[in-house]
This record gives C-alpha cells, sequence and structure tokens, in this order.
DNA sequence: CTGGTAATTTGAAATATTTTGAAAGATATT
DNA sequence: AATATCTTTCAAAATATTTCAAATTACCAG
C-alpha cells in the first residue's frame, strides 16, 4: 500500500485503529510501507490531538485505564476545586438539620465533607451519596425510591417525587450540568429536573453547587430559573461580571 | 490469546477482574500467554493506579463504595463460594424477565454475574446492587426507597413496601443470615424481615441463595419457613442429611 | 513557465528506553 | 515441612527517540 500523503496515512491508521481497536507500529510500517520512525511521529501527532492513546509497540482507541467509569472519570476532573465547593455547603448545615442532597459530583464532595456535630437527617435519590453517608452513624438517610436511569446514579420518577411530599426540609443542596444567566439552571436529564423541582418545593432553601466550568453552559432539562435559587456556591474559575449579574438577580454567590 | 502490548493487556485483566470480581495470576499467565512475572508486575502496576487490590495469588476489584467493614469483611470471606452462587443464580434468569434482588452479600455476586440477553426488570432495595447493575444498559432498575439503617446498605420501611405493591415479578432473590431446618429463613434486622415477606408476596417464586455456614444459624428476625421458599442454591460444604430434609420440605437444593 | 530558496517530510543510523522472562532467593500459605 | 507465590536481579529483545542528511514539496520573484 503506497499512501499519497500525510493526511491519507492517518486516515488509514484511524480507520484500522476503529476497526481493531487497537494497531501497532511494525503492522502499520509494513502496510503503509513507510518507516517506523514516520509511523511514530504519526502516531504522537494523533496522540497530541487526542485522537488515540499511544502505548508502547502501538496505539489503542481508548485509554485503557477509564474503562465504563463515566461517573467516576468526571470524579476525577476538578476534584480539589469540587472539595473546595464540598467543604463550604458542608459548613451550611447546623445540628439537628433536615436536609436534600440531588444527584451531581458535586453534591458527592459535599457528602464526603459532611461531619455533624448533632443529629442529621438526609434526604437524597442518589446512591453513591447515600451510600457514602451511611458510614456516619449520626446521619439518618431516607434513600429515594424510583427508576434508575442508565449512566446515573439518581432515581428519578414518580415514587421519588411522592416521598418527598412527606418531608419538609430546611435546605436542598443542588447540583447541576449547566447555569446559564437567561436560560436558568439545567441538567441533562429532564426526569431529574422535574424531581429537582419537587425538592425545591419541599425545601426552604436551594444552593446550587457548582463549580465554574458549568457556567454558560446549557443543558436538555431545564429546572428553574436563576432568580427561584437562594445561593451558588462555585470556585474563583469564574468572572466577576458573572457574578455581578447573579447577585443582581437576589442569588447570593459563594466563590471559594 | 496473544495481545498486542501492554495496554490491551491491562485492559483485558480489568475488564475480566470487573467480571468476575477477581483474577488470579496463574490463569491470567495462561490467557494472556505472558509470564508470572509479567503479570505480576501488570497488577502492580494496575494496583499503584488504584484500579484493584492485590492479593496472594491475584487481585480483586477496588469497590468504589467499600464502606462499612462489617460487610466488606464478610464480602472476602467465601468470595469463591458465592461467585459460583451468583453464577447459578444468574442463570435462572430468562430473557424479559422482571426479578426482585433482596440484600445480602450473595445477592452481591449474583448482580455481578447478570449479563442479560434480551431486557430485564430488576426490582432491590440494596445500593450496591442497584449500582452494580446500573453499568449494563439492557437492565431497566427499579430502587426501592426508604429508610436506610447504619452499616446494612439496603432500604427498609414502608415507602418500599408501597413501591412493591405496584409490581409483580416472577422470582425473588434472597439472601439470608440463617436457614435453620426447623425456624426457618432469618436476617439480622426485624425491619428488613418484614420487607422481605413483602417481596416474596410480589413475586411468584422466592430463590434462596446462601453459602453453607448460613445452615443452622438464627438470626433475629425471621423471614419464613422453609415451606414457603421454592429453592435454595449453595455451596458444596452443606451436609447431605440437611438437603435431604429441605427436599422433603418441598425445596429445590441446588449444591454448586 | 522557470529556477531558486525555504519549509516540510522522510528514513538510516546511533543511542536510549522499555518490556520481558529466566533464575535465584525471599516470603507467604497450608 | 512442603508448596505455592512473590520479589529481585540481570540480560536479551523489542520498541522509542534523536540526529542528520536526502528527498520532496511549497512558494515566489523574474
Amino acid at each position: 500500500m503506497s499512501m499519497i500523503n500525510i493526511a491519507e496515512r492517518h486516515k488509514f491508521i484511524l480507520s484500522k485503529l476503529h476497526e481493531k481497536g487497537y494497531v501497532n507500529v511494525l503492522e502499520l510500517c509494513k502496510e503503509l510501507d513507510v518507516s517506523g520512525v514516520t509511523i511514530r511521529k504519526d502516531l504522537k501527532l494523533l496522540e497530541d490531538k487526542a485522537l488515540l492513546y499511544r502505548s508502547h509497540g502501538g496505539a489503542t482507541v481508548q485509554n485503557p485505564y477509564t474503562i465504563d467509569k463515566p461517573v467516576n472519570e468526571k470524579e476525577n476532573i476538578r476534584r480539589e476545586e469540587k472539595n473546595l465547593i464540598g467543604q463550604t455547603a458542608a459548613a451550611l448545615i447546623v445540628p439537628n438539620d433536615a436536609i436534600i442532597i440531588a444527584s451531581g459530583t458535586s453534591v458527592l464532595s459535599l457528602a464526603k465533607n459532611i461531619h455533624p456535630k448533632g443529629h442529621l437527617t438526609v434526604i437524597t435519590g442518589a446512591l453513591n451519596v447515600a451510600l457514602e453517608l451511611l458510614r456516619r452513624p449520626e446521619i439518618e438517610v431516607i434513600q429515594l425510591g424510583g427508576h434508575l436511569r442508565n449512566s446515573s446514579t439518581s432515581v428519578t420518577g414518580t415514587y421519588a417525587e411522592k416521598i418527598l411530599e412527606d418531608f419538609s426540609c430546611s435546605k436542598l443542596f443542588l447540583g447541576v450540568d449547566g447555569i446559564d444567566l437567561e436560560f436558568g439552571l439545567t441538567t441533562t436529564n429532564i426526569m431529574e429536573a422535574h424531581l429537582n423541582q419537587k425538592m425545591m418545593a419541599t425545601a426552604q432553601k436551594t444552593i446550587v453547587l457548582a463549580d465554574s466550568s458549568k457556567f454558560g453552559k446549557r443543558g436538555f432539562g431545564r429546572i428553574c430559573g436563576l432568580e427561584d435559587i437562594d445561593e451558588v456556591i462555585t470556585d474563583n474559575g469564574i468572572s466577576a461580571h458573572v457574578v455581578k449579574r447573579m447577585e443582581d438577580l437576589g442569588v447570593k454567590v459563594t466563590v471559594v
């Protein structure tokens, strides 16, 4: 096989990669009739463009260490920021409080940072939040029931909403996928957005946890407008301008 | 099996690990056609990345939700037996089935071994079971809601029982703490026992998963008598005499 | 179009690094 | 004590990187 140019070669490499899941340098040398040095340069270029993962002897289509852990992966990004946000949010909890924790990776760091003085009641639909809180004997956990959507660790549906009707909480800690000044709060899933609305109705205050990357983004399911929430906790990647606009809407903004 | 490179090998190890819950060095040597030294180096690398736990002779999954020690310790004992029991139970599931999975360490191995052909609906109160099943897109998971007791990963209470009323399932897979020929099935907690009764009413067949150490033991909360269940799956540590007695009571006994 | 220069691409050769397993000794398990 | 598993060491083999010069291509003024 003799290639016209570098672009053709890259196309060939990528198509083989996607077909087989991996490629190796020696085979490509023969198939494309070029030297190993060239193939390695090609692979390096493609790796720089995040189109493949390099490994000794070849390359794979995806990082082998991140198999089927979508939630876990998200968890690793911005770990430090999220942890700070979680700490700050946890400080808002008072003894004998009753709170709701909604789903999202940010609220998991909240759960990890909760070390209550007195008794605490937590209502949550997120399995990972519930499992995290179970360790602490002073916390009473109410798990919402219902449908579990793939790739989310949180329930949705009418069962969860029914259970919520029996409670009244002081605060809702809400993790979102997007915060847009015009469009408001959004999440990727319409069912989850609906449950979040019910949660807001059950709680006296809504506190949103969102790292700065969430600003300006819009997810599919709209939860509410910015004017409906009480407080946002975020990291210092947020612009002063956005802070100002939110404060004008009556939202308290805490930057950690 | 001849692997292209280290990345492919690691991917293979991890996927086997996630499927079975553990791997051992010798098997991997044969399967991947490399020496033990290499496998051990691989496992060490993966352990450094916190992707597994090393143990003599092999490795086990790193469970990110490894919370309360009591359950976790239990989980490690009799892993091999439990895995076999789980496999056998999973084979009973048919395409388009609707089943209930109750709490207990044995049923977690069931969950790990479920790889349904068609669609499958699973109702469960156990958070770890739900989290495990979430990975598989062909499974629809209904999480029961309610109170979470400390040191258990399963809900109890009226909310869970209410949700159950809306369903009808073909099978209930039940993990118990004790099986006594006279006293019947027991669990450590009275609330859980009550929920288990409701589950039995919701399912047409009750299949009990119990390794042989559970026989002759009595927990605090009685679930039902042996005559009320349909099948028991256990390991070969059980005595022939006990098998005979149970079969006389109309219980099908499967020894793996 | 032509001829010349600059930039890019390529591979051979030399060098460096990584991977692997055999062997030997240490450690753990029963 | 006997056996299986583990770690270390070391050398060979495979794979990568660097360097440099030749080949190709791109570009542009005349």
